[in-house]
RNA sequence: GGGCAGGUAGCUCAGUUGGUACGAGCGUCCGCCUGAAAAGUGGAAGGUCGGCGGUUCGACCCCGCCCCUGCCCA
């Protein structure tokens, strides 16, 4: 550039839109990206999954404003996906937008995904030979058998994890293992590493949920699901560990196996649905941090803008 | 019109050869949650056992009538 006078370089906040699924999270952040000149980052999932579009809620391309997306179509469906993999991606474009003044827009209804980017948050590795044998482990003696050898090695775990969850129990052994110490999960505190963050919600009531999820899914069958599964078949959907529980993934991929006609495919996606936002309800409730907007305000952008505006000015000298 | 099967939790169905429904799965509600998180996991609330009458110390289980559903015969 000719002109050389650096800008002072400004506190550039890190914004997350986050919400229920099927709230209007993603029409929110286009609006916010536009008025704050920022650029969008998924916080999905199951969206980081290459060709896992309809299913996933995916915007297309043509329907982005133009406006950058990151970490979307990052993985092959066999290929799995962990939080901590994840956290590492999302931090570095974050990171790597805010030092060109750039807003990031984290959008997506991950909560524990928004939770490892914002939040001091740290995760313990991981070694999959050790994982690989705790787990045949779990498969041959059970959950309540390992939850008691889990005791005797890390008593503050055992406590908090329940005999039945073989799933976190496997992992407590996996890191006393690699650590050699207790690994006593618990959450961190809702503490954001950097404190220029906000957290931006969209209210919404069950009824109106319900019926946008029903309404959603419905759609999504109509718009293909089924044949967007049948092509991901072939590029091992089935062997993905992660990507083949995917909501909406999993019921028609039992329906195309002959154990569900397509109606109950629907239905039970309706059903999965609409117990993942009772999940993500319990998340959302949990950090007052979030700043709540009601899903059909007219002025909701206005007002979500205005928000994050006031956050970057208070914190700024 | 006659015959058969069935009417038990919101749904699908167990069950007691008469002695307070042990119900189950699913759904619903509430909670937990550090490398699968659209995942995993714990708990709770739900029933005048189709209706009316009878037999009996006592009936959801026995008898009669009626209503409803499905199938079959005419």
């Amino acid at each position: 550039m000719a002109c050389s006078i650096t800008l002072v370089p400004m506190a550039v906040p890190i914004v997350a839109v986050v919400g229920f699924t099927a709230s209007g999270k993603t029409e929110l952040s286009l609006d916010l990206a536009e008025r704050l000149g920022g650029e969008i980052v998924n916080t999905d999932a199951m969206q980081v999954y290459r060709g896992m579009d309809i299913g996933t809620a995916k915007l297309p391309p043509a329907e982005r404003r133009g406006i950058p997306h990151h970490l979307l179509d990052r993985l092959s469906v066999r290929e799995p996906a962990t939080v901590a993999e994840f956290q590492g991606w999302a931090r570095a474009v974050s990171a790597r937008l805010r030092g060109n003044g750039t807003v990031p827009v984290l959008v997506g209804g991950s909560a524990l995904y928004t939770r490892a980017v914002l939040d001091r948050f740290e995760f313990p590795g991981t070694d999959d030979e050790v994982r690989a044998r705790w787990e045949a482990e779990l498969e041959s003696v059970g959950a309540p058998a390992l939850h008691r050898r889990l005791a005797g090695l890390d008593a503050e775990a055992a406590d908090r994890i329940r005999p039945d969850n073989g799933r976190r129990i496997v992992r407590a052994l996996e890191v006393v293992e690699i650590t050699g110490r207790p690994f006593s999960a618990s959450l961190p505190q809702l503490e954001y590493v950097d404190p220029l963050s906000i957290q931006v919600g969209l209210e919404i009531d069950r009824p109106t949920l319900d019926s946008r999820i029903e309404q959603r899914v419905t759609a999504m069958f109509e718009a293909g699901l089924v044949d967007e599964v049948e092509r991901l078949l072939d590029e091992g959907l089935a062997e993905g560990r992660t990507a083949s529980r995917a909501i909406g993934y999993r019921e028609v991929m039992a329906h195309l196996a002959g154990e569900l006609t397509l109606d109950e495919a629907r239905k039970r996606t309706v059903i999965a649905t609409r117990q993942f936002a009772r999940r993500q309800d319990s998340w959302f409730r949990k950090d007052p941090r979030i700043h709540w907007i009601p899903w059909d305000d007219q002025a909701r952008a206005e007002r979500a803008e205005a928000m994050v505006r006031k956050i970057g000015q208070a914190d700024r000298p």
